[in-house]
DNA sequence: CACGATACATAGAGTCGTTATGTATGTCAA
DNA sequence: TTGACATACATAACGACTCTATGTATCGTG
C-alpha cells in the first residue's frame, strides 16, 4: 500500500502525463495506472473522480461525454493548455525532490 | 513554491534520510533542506515540528534535549530501528512512482 | 537596547485520500 | 432467466495533514 501523501502528490502528475498521450476516462485511467505500476498503484474511484473534477474546474483538463462500443456512457478527459504547463511544473518539482533525496543517500548536494 | 502535496509526501523521507547521517534538530533540518535544494525547499517550523512529533510518537525517531555551545536549548532527534525500516519503504515507493512517471514521459515522445 | 536570528510549540482553517454508499448498464455462465 | 462480476460515474463523512499565524524565550550584533 502506497502512503496517502505519496498518492496525493503523484495523482495529478500521473493523470496529466497519461492524458498527454491522448484522451481517456476515469475507469481506464485507474486500469492503466495499475498496469503501468505492475499492480502496485491501485487507485480507487472515490479518490480519482474528485481529483478529475478539481483539475477540470481549475482549467487543467476538459471533458466530453461519449459512448463505448457497447453504448455505455463515458466521460472522456483531455489536456488543456494550462494542463501542459502544469505538467512541466510537476516534472521540475519531482526532479528537484528526487535529486535532493538521491543526494542525501549518496552524501552529495544538489 | 513546491506544491503542498509534494511537500507532504517528501517531508518524512527527507527527514529520515537526513537523520540517517547523524542526529540533528528542527532548526538545523530546515537549514540543511534549504541548502541541499539550492534554496528551493523552504520548510516552515510550523510544518516541521508537528511532523517530528508525529514521527516520534510513531516510534520512527527519538529525541533528547541538549544544548548548543552558547547554551541555547535544542531538541536533538535521531533514527530508531523502525525509522530505518520506514526509510527503506519510502525509497521503494518513490522509485516506483518515479519509474511510472518516467515511463509515461518517455512514451510521450515516441 | 533594539533587532534579527535561533529554537521550539500549538491552534484554526482549508485541502485531500479513504471508505462507504448510491445509481446504472453490459457480459457470461449456470 | 437469474445471479455474479466488471464497467462507469458520483458524492458524503471522517480523519489526517500542511499552511498561516501566534506565542515564548535566548543569543549576537550594531
Amino acid at each position: 500500500m502506497i502512503r496517502k501523501e505519496l498518492v496525493a502528490a503523484s495523482a495529478e502528475p500521473l493523470i496529466l502525463s497519461l492524458l498527454s498521450k491522448g484522451e481517456s476516462y476515469g475507469y481506464a485511467i485507474i486500469q492503466e495506472v495499475k498496469a503501468r505500476s505492475g499492480g502496485k498503484l491501485q487507485w480507487t474511484d472515490g479518490m480519482l473522480y474528485p481529483v478529475l473534477h478539481r483539475m477540470e474546474s481549475r482549467g487543467l483538463i476538459k471533458s466530453r461525454w461519449g459512448e463505448s462500443e457497447t453504448g455505455r456512457k463515458r466521460k472522456y478527459y483531455s489536456l488543456k493548455k494550462d494542463g501542459k504547463t502544469a505538467m512541466a511544473r510537476h516534472q521540475e518539482q519531482w526532479s528537484l525532490i528526487h535529486s535532493v533525496l538521491a543526494g542525501l543517500q549518496k552524501g552529495q548536494f544538489v
